[in-house]
Parts: structure tokens; sequence; C-alpha cells
DNA sequence: CTGGAAGTATACCTACCGGTATAGCTACGG
DNA sequence: CCGTAGCTATACCGGTAGGTATACTTCCAG
């Protein structure tokens, strides 16, 4: 089966414009954002944005695909260097940490086009589920190779963990959301068999 | 110190617009709603809406504070009804599910609304921080009520695992993500002393 | 050297947004 | 019984949204 959405021709002033959607959507919202401004700081024309990407529900569509994609990459990275699977389920929250450093902190780029994006059938909402299952899946991998028991609780247990921390971190009030909940993710991974 | 925000006087027709405002700002979001669907359905003419509230951004507030306060008052009824401390931190969780029940499931309305509200002085942000902030020290409370350790810490955990669990609720893929949360937390308040 | 792809510049379209203005109706308390 | 609060009805406003149309340029590859 192959992709069923077209991938935009990325050509220098797509890159430009992709880059400068990704920011001001993350930081204004996706409703919050125009057309025309993005153009306008991408220094491109509003005709070049719609040859590219057709409509600005595909570049938004695009945004959310590639920021899933860097994450995973991220969290991959932390992953393969820890030193053993319990390690490496505690490093998934330092990569959140880096992430986040990364890109500043304005919460879960899917979570949040969920809140804007209400239509039932929208595409983000699939581009959410999927990169939350991955992740539960990814914590899951890890337990078992861990040898601990019920993995697949505990990834769902480190899942709403995780997520927790995204959302506060964002809210604010908890200074250190993300370590707290690496702390949480370390006594489980101990504590277990 | 006298609330910042005046209360818009609560007339009959100002109560079906902040119910109709309420229902339909959650369901497909705040920006995804106009002002003249609101009075629309609420069977009201618009400069009514203005007339009670001043502004959209008024109703918002009016919504979120609402929302607010009657999820803090089903939070209380469960921790009453609880047997004892221990038993009322499980009991928060089982608050959430019947809320959830009641009001359907999109999501927490504070987290949507500072997806959607961008701006880093817009009332939606101390709304949202103020919620998550009393459900910490609730937790924190019923803690050091049921003489745990670190009962601080704990609150922290448990808020994050709650968090977690409606952000995972609405994006699907764990049927029982509530459950699974009250189990964890119930696991916390057993295993500690 | 030529044709097409990529891009700029500019103007325009329709739809809808939050918000306002004016006029008139109804119900009720002093 | 009369004034005012609460409301309806309708029309309007400026701004902005997503998206399209036309004409001109630039640049590279066959």
């Amino acid at each position: 089966m192959t992709d069923t959405v077209v991938e935009p021709r990325m050509t220098r002033a797509a890159r430009r414009v992709l880059d400068t959607a990704a920011r001001l959507f993350y930081q204004r919202g996706i409703t919050g954002v125009g057309v025309d401004l993005i153009a306008a700081e991408a220094g491109v024309t509003k005709k070049t944005i719609y040859d590219r990407f057709g409509s600005k529900d595909n570049l938004v569509v695009a945004y959310l695909r590639e920021r899933d994609q860097r994450w995973r990459a991220v969290v991959d990275r932390h992953v393969e260097a820890a030193a053993d699977p319990r390690e490496a389920v505690v490093a998934v929250f330092d990569s959140l940490e880096a992430w986040q450093r990364a890109m500043g902190d304005r919460g879960c780029a899917m979570i949040n086009a969920r809140a804007e994006l209400t239509g039932p059938d929208h595409p983000a909402r699939e581009l959410a589920l999927a990169q939350k299952q991955w992740l539960r899946a990814r914590f899951a991998e890890l337990l078992e190779e861990a040898g601990i028991d019920d993995a697949a609780d505990a990834a769902v247990e480190l899942l709403l963990l995780h997520e927790g921390a995204v959302v506060m971190s964002d809210v604010g009030g908890i200074a250190d959301a993300v370590e707290r909940a690496r702390h949480a993710a370390r006594r489980m991974v101990d504590r277990a068999e």
C-alpha cells in the first residue's frame, strides 16, 4: 500500500515555506496563522505555496508529518545510545527534554492540532493516534527486551506519564515535569521483574 | 481582592447562550465556532450575546470558568464519598470517568483552549494553570492525610497520570486509559507508606 | 537555444469573522 | 401606568480568511 497523500515536490522555496509554516503553526496555532503571513515570512508568493502544497490543509499535514518523523528520530537516537533496555526506557524521557529544549515548549503539536482541527475525518486525528501508538509500542518493545512482566501494561503506564509530562510542561506550574516523569519511569523499571 | 472579570448577569437568554456556547466550543473548538452560530443555536440575537457578555472572549472565559467549577464539584463529590484518603485518591479517577461519560470526550477544555488561544496574556492560560494546580494540591492533601511519605512528589506523579489519561482517552488507541491510570494510582497508594 | 518548471508581482474573488446600529416589541416593578 | 430591562429583527461595517487568475521573469536541461 502506497501513501495516500501525494508528497509535495520539495523545491528550495517549498522547503522554506514548510520550515516557516512549522515554526508559525507551532508557536501561534494553525488557525491563528494565515497563508499570507506564511508567504510573507518565507519570502515567497502565495502562488508558490499553492503550487507546491495545493491547500493550507495539505501544508498542515506536511508540517505534522515532518515534525513527527523528526521527533521519532530523536527518540530513536536516545534509545539506541542507551546501555540496555531499562536505560533505554528512561532515555525516552531524556529525548523529550532534548526535544523541548530544541523546539521550545508549546506542548504536543499533534494534540494541539487535534484541539484546533475538530473535523472527525481530519488527517490530524490519525496522525496523532499513530504517533502515540508508536511510542507505546516502542515502550512495550523495550520492556519486553528487559524481561519485565506485564510489559504491555507497563508500556501504557509509561505512555500516560509521558503525555502528562508533555502537557504539564506546557501548562506550567511544575518546573521539572519531565524530570518527574523520568524519575517515575526509572522507579518502574527498577522495581519490576 | 475582588474579581477582575465582571460576572455577566445570568438572564434566561444568557443562560441559554452560555450552555449553547459551552457545547459548541467544546465539540467544535473555540475558533471553529462563530458568534452567529451560537446565536442561532441558542435562539437568540447577536445583540443579546453582546449585551450580556460584551465580547466573544468574555464568553469564552465564562465558558471555561463554569466548566472548571463544575468539574471541581464532581471531583469533590467523589472524594467526599470515599471511605478514606487512600480511596479518595483513587476516587479522583472515578470522577474523571464519570465526567467523561457525562460530557463526552474531546479532551480537556483548558488544554484545548490553550492550544487555540496562543496569546501569551490570554486568560485561558492562567485558568488552565489554576485548574491543574488545584488538582495537584488536592492530591497532595489526600496523600498527606493518608500519611504517605513524599506526598508532594507523589501528587505530581498522580497529576501526570491524570493528564496523560485525559489526553489519551481523547486521542484513542487505548480503550481504557482512565482505568489504567486508576490502576497505577491504586498501586501507588497501596505500596506507599 | 529553446521550452518548460519554478518563481515573483499584483490584483481579485467570495465567504465569513467579530462587532455595531437602529428600531420596535414585551413584561414587569415602583 | 409608565419607564426601563431584556429581548427580537435586520441591516450593516471593516478586516481577514483561503484560494484563484494573469502576466512577467529566471534558470536550467535536453
